[in-house]
DNA sequence: GTCGCACATTAGACACCATCCAAATCAGGG
DNA sequence: CCCTGATTTGGATGGTGTCTAATGTGCGAC
């Protein structure tokens, strides 16, 4: 994740101990946290960080393209780091727990042109629902 | 639509007027209304339905698997009246303009069950995003 | 090293979407 | 036609995200 900071610095980015935090938060795989979450956490290691500066530095992180928004839960946007390897998301009906996953074949192929309605289709979010493990063994 | 009314009947749904607009309003192909929408259309013709009715009704729908949630917007939910033919979304990424297509092929047989993480995987949405005919033109 | 200023951060108000609630109303069986 | 439990209502409430004006600060210039 020193990689991202170190890209952004390159980008001109003005580097902040909030910043720094909350790149810190948003590491590894299979994390897909809520922006309240990143806020929870980033607190933790910056007491006075501000709910506003989170929600900055997450959508700056967004429009450079080094995280994405993902809209798996229907509540809160949630963001994933993983952003420069493409996968799609599996997600629990039940718990919400959610894994990133990495499908056969490209689904952008399987849209005909006569469904596209002459629109120019330039990406595609896959997401799968099931249950998972845990909670299939609580029921 | 009025198919939809007699199912819901035969439900024992009991048929009220507020719920009727409701439904009409939900009518015909590539409609996908926000619940702030579908409640002004019902205010046209029933002028003393209130929100919170709309939402009810709508919550029902979608529990009975009469309407589908759908979450391309990341603002509000949109209710889908086509929950009877599976398909999926394409959607303008400029001005959010939305319509159902039909892809080839079976996403589900894409995810290999090295890629399930044990999961049951019963369902998959699929959100195509591009610029639509208009918003092209208009760039 | 230090100065300056454009860029960042902050707290809190605000807007939007959705849900909850208690009281009033109504559909439909008997 | 009446009764009862389902339904509707309006307004309060809560969660998520954005905005603003005032304050603070990284970092290039010197």
């Amino acid at each position: 994740m020193s990689d991202l900071l170190e890209r952004l610095r390159g980008r001109g980015w003005r580097m902040t101990a909030q910043r720094r935090v909350v790149a810190e938060v948003l590491d590894g795989e299979h994390v897909h946290l809520t922006a309240d979450e990143v806020h929870t956490r980033a607190v933790a290691k910056l007491p006075e960080i501000s709910r506003a500066t989170v929600y900055n530095t997450l959508g700056e992180l967004v429009s450079l393209g080094e995280v994405l928004e993902v809209a798996t839960d229907k509540r809160a946007k949630r963001y994933d780091p993983n952003a420069h390897r493409p996968h799609h998301h599996l997600v629990c009906a039940q718990c919400g727990a959610i894994r990133d996953v990495h499908p056969d074949g490209n689904p952008l192929a399987d849209l005909p042109d006569s469904e596209r309605f002459g629109f120019t289709v330039s990406d595609v979010e896959v997401t799968y629902r099931g249950i998972c493990p845990t909670c299939a063994v609580a029921a």
